[in-house]
DNA sequence: GTGATGATCTTCT
DNA sequence: GAAGATCATCACG
């Protein structure tokens, strides 16, 4: 297993803290198919109804439902949920038990398992560059949670900083030391708070390249 | 390259 | 009953 795991203290923290700090850790998932895992580029922070004024385009923002149950739970556990009736997000919980917050993954490099990636998105590698290649794969919510076999059934709940898990982050010493806040995508709700953070530049990124934004550097 | 469209079904009101 | 933290595809320039 690439890195080390990151202690439940890592997260539990509010969203606009720990999405930053997940730029560059790995989403390891160690599935049937053998062990896929790619580098975080690209999130975005969703608060809880605690805070003011409360994040209108949160799941959390009207307390917790069946569906948004874990985001009230303890940090560092899997949101996976069911999108458009044929996608599926993932989302890291943060803050303390009680409080809801979240960050969305919403690109990933590939690391390892490309193969298999390929495979689960229905992507020929063949007469791909590299780099379009793995923006194919992973450069997207859905697409990273596709390539990365997650779902709804099977991943929602685990927790990512339980050693024996399938599902993990984990830190192998990557540093980021720039990245780029913009407004969240595909929302309709809180649209300009700039909750998506982003590494500069980073082919894997989704989105258009020409969204709005301010370059902040990472001590 | 950009912009519009439809697929499809879960979740909450 | 309506809306939705998306994606692939197609038209157009």
């Amino acid at each position: 297993m690439p890195g080390r795991l990151l202690p439940r203290l890592f997260f539990e923290a509010p969203p606009e803290v720990v999405g930053p700090r997940l730029l560059g850790k790995l989403l390891v998932h160690r599935s049937r198919n053998g062990l896929l895992a790619g580098r975080i580029v690209e999130v975005e922070a969703y608060l809880g109804p605690h805070n003011n004024p409360p994040d209108p385009a949160a799941h959390s923002h009207r307390g917790p439902t069946p569906r948004s149950l874990v985001l009230f739970g303890h940090a560092g556990h899997a949101y996976v949920y069911t999108i458009y009736g044929r996608y599926f997000c993932m989302n890291v919980s943060c803050e303390i038990e009680g409080r809801a917050g979240c960050v969305l993954l919403r690109a990933l490099e590939p690391v390892a398992g490309i193969d298999q990636m390929a495979l689960n998105r229905g992507v020929a590698v063949d007469g791909l560059a590299p780099e379009k290649l793995a923006r194919q794969l992973t450069s997207g919510p859905s697409r990273l949670c596709q390539a990365l076999g997650l779902t709804r059934v099977s991943h929602n709940g685990l927790d990512l900083a339980d050693s024996a898990s399938r599902l993990q982050v984990r830190d192998d010493g990557c540093a980021v030391t720039e990245m780029l806040i913009t407004a969240r995508i595909g929302i309709h709700e809180a649209v300009d708070w700039p909750l998506r953070f982003a590494m500069p530049e980073h082919h894997c990124v989704s989105g258009k390249r020409s969204l709005p934004g301010r370059r902040v550097s990472l001590a």
